[in-house]
DNA sequence: CTGGTAAAGTCAACAAGGCTGACATAAAAT
DNA sequence: ATTTTATGTCAGCCTTGTTGACTTTACCAG
């Protein structure tokens, strides 16, 4: 039915696209399977300290923007703040995340890691480095590159701006 | 404000493969927001239909292997067999999909797509495969077959395994 | 034939993490 | 002075994962 022939005639150098379905679904199953791969060793993690994968998402952005609002976090997350707020006032209430009240802006809480924070955040990111690191390093700079391109391509806009733009600048 | 405090500069051991943190992290977040754009298409066709994407799962793998049982489609999906259970329940009862008693093995249930159920796995895999032939394209064979590479290298070997042999010959 | 094992299905209870809706407070903006 | 914004909270619901216990049916080995 979807039989789309690939690229035919790309313009420039481009080597014809060989986008047959069955191309396709092994690129389906490939982000399945791999993304299984991707979280399981956080989630090992996760789970002797009583956490869940949701936290471990609170924690990496906030230690990625240091003193992000709620805000922000909420729209690079997109849920609900409800369902961030228990997620948060866990991690707040366990002393792994600290809550300032803006400078600029008093409505506004700036989010920082406590060193307690800080230290699980290293423990998950690096089990989960580790893994990226070795998948990169069997792959091949080359690969990398075309991974990192395809993913991106994937994104949706929103989600590509907050890729590209890792601060809270506005 | 880019940068946090006290940021691990670039200078991991491996600097020979250019795999900073920073490199790596880039790459999760990749993962991240690619995986989310990923599932958005058919996450809103399930949503009218009243299923989610437990069903599409099932769907998928049910229709790549027409008379997988029960049991294989446990041990890809890595679920328990209560979870699958509800799920592949709801699909029978719907008429989605046919559990027949094995030939060979009258304890084992062969599972097939109804015509109804073809249907919805095609429109749920078009919305799935357009994104992607989209990223495809834009990003060109090479950095497609960098996509792969990386991914699979990203799998756990027990799903490597299910992703390169996809028939259910076990 | 019989006892053990395997495949599938079911019930019950629970947890994580999404969601909606309603509402409260403080601070900023108009 | 009024309205809007940012945050937080309560309550309830849904999906989808989990454990544990148990049944039925069928295969298989002794």
């Amino acid at each position: 039915m979807t039989a789309g022939p690939g690229g035919r005639g790309k313009r420039g150098g481009e080597t014809l696209l060989f986008l047959t379905d069955e191309h396709l679904r092994k690129g389906i199953e490939a982000m399945f399977f791999a993304y299984r791969g991707f979280t399981a060793d956080p989630d090992r993690i996760l789970e002797e300290h009583g956490y869940g994968r949701a936290h471990h998402r609170a924690l990496h952005f906030i230690h990625r923007s240091q003193g992000t609002t709620v805000n922000n976090l909420l729209s690079i997350l997109g849920v609900t703040k409800q369902s961030l707020n228990r997620v948060l006032r866990t991690l707040i209430d366990k002393g792994l995340v600290e809550s300032r009240v803006g400078l600029r802006d008093k409505r506004e809480r700036n989010l920082y890691l406590t060193p307690q924070g800080a230290a699980l955040e290293q423990a998950l990111s690096d089990a989960q480095r580790a893994r990226m690191r070795l998948a990169f390093r069997n792959a091949g700079p080359e690969a990398v590159a075309g991974f990192r391109t395809v993913l991106e391509a994937m994104m949706d806009p929103e989600m590509r701006r907050h890729y590209k733009e890792p601060a809270e600048g506005e």
